[in-house]
DNA sequence: CTCAGTTTGTTCCCACGTTCACAAACTCTT
DNA sequence: AAGAGTTTGTGAACGTGGGAACAAACTGAG
């Protein structure tokens, strides 16, 4: 009974909530209730008992969740009851670390392709598959129905990757890059910012230290 | 006249907005008006300039921001005028992109020291640091006053290494492992979890092929 | 000086998200 | 079967954030 879009803010958690249902198979536990589930996943339980009823009525009154069925119904709402071929784009220091990255392939992702521009890279065999030149692009997606691709290219280029990606099919992306990219409607984009994560923990961190602001230069309350 | 507190969500552009401003710098832009800046940043015009203000009065009307002034007000404010000791845990295929990661060192933060809890790894040489024993943690954070930790340990480590963080005197931490972590009052937390954002662009890519949710178990509307 | 043109800072309103609090629905004991 | 104890799902109140629209404040020309 949830013909309804489901709310952004719960998209964004439904991963969360699938990782502490892992987390609670693992230790063998059938059942929870939402104050468990909300515990393990780092939230207010009413949040969590709201976002759930979003996707349907899947617990029972009185007693709790099925974990292994919750953790079915969420997995089929986020759609990883297939999973997803990906490519990334630029094999440098990040690069390698994601087509390493385990994590990607346990959880519905499956790494088809790695492409960089530079052809001294090329052949290099990573995590199993080799580095492959970036203008097989377009035969890879067709070849693969890949639907997301993943940029860990310099700034300067990332525009450039997403613009080839977009023309080849792909509608959704993931960009590591320090750059702001502009799609079409109907591609998605989403930004991993590690410099701005740190400096937002700054600003936070100077508030901690520095209960009044002096400021020299500022004159105060102008009165 | 901001003695007020700064809105959560605008803190979270301002990086977004300092990385306008440098490039348009670099293009040798003096003065920029709302309207250009939000368009560099990916943002509605309107939005920026209500975070601006939150800031305090730094344009002129009819004129625009000075790029240079604005740059250096948001710097300030993030607390980018200082830059920040920063400690990395676990130097694994994450760890080291980090290390080498040359954004972080020219926004304002410095990679003072680069901790593994495997003595195989450690006195290895990675971005002109060598990884130390995660035991020199407390001494480290003394001596060079690092307020700021990044763990990229695997997700079981992560909250003992987060507890060991908290009691060696850091107070903002940058999570990478999947894993949600338990701190006290103070300590602030931000993560970042790759696998989550897949998630959410396969949520959206799944809507956009499948318009109509056939799902067999589903009766569809209940009559 | 005045007027037209430009752009900021701010006000107002709406949409979204969070949290409380509680009725509805279940289990289990007696 | 009834009542006590649990726990879900949701309605209602509240807070935060986004965007349109506009008055205030500047520039520059005549
Ligand atoms: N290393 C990190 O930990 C880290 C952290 C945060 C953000 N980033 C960002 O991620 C991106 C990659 O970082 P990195 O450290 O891996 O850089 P890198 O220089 O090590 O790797 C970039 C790779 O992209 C390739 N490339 C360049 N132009 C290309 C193009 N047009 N098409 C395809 N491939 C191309 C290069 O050949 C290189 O292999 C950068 O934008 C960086 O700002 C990196
Ligand atoms: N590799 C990626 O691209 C990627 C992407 C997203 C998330 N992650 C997450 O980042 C984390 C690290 O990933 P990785 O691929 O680098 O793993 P990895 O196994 O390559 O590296 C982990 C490192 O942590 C060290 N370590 C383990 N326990 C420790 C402890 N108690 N104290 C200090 N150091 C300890 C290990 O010795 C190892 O060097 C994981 O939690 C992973 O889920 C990685």
């Amino acid at each position: 009974m949830s013909p309804t879009r489901i709310p952004e803010a719960t998209v964004a958690r439904l991963p969360v909530y699938l990782r502490a249902l892992n987390s609670l198979l693992e230790g063998d536990t059938r059942t929870c209730s939402s104050e468990e589930l909300a515990t393990a996943a780092g939230v207010n339980s009413a949040k969590l008992r709201k976002d759930l009823s979003h996707l349907g009525s899947y617990g029972t009154r009185g007693v709790g969740y099925d974990v292994e069925y919750l953790r079915y119904q969420i997995a089929r709402e986020i759609g990883l009851t297939q999973d997803w071929p990906v490519v990334i784009v630029g094999i440098g220091n990040l690069g390698h670390a994601l087509a390493n990255y385990s994590g990607f392939t346990s959880r519905g992702f499956r790494t088809v392709a790695l492409l960089d521009a530079d052809s001294a890279r090329q052949g290099e065999l990573v995590a199993g598959l080799k580095i492959r030149p970036f203008t097989e692009l377009s035969a890879i997606v067709r070849e693969h129905g890949v639907a997301i691709g993943v940029i860990a290219t310099p700034a300067a280029a990332a525009q450039s990757v997403c613009d080839h990606m977009v023309d080849a099919g792909i509608r959704s992306i993931l960009n590591f890059a320090p750059s702001v990219l502009t799609v079409p409607a109907g591609v998605d984009v989403r930004m991993v910012d590690l410099s701005s994560e740190l400096q937002i923990l700054a600003y936070h961190e100077q508030r901690k230290s520095a209960p009044a602001t002096p400021d020299p230069l500022d004159p105060g309350v102008v009165a």
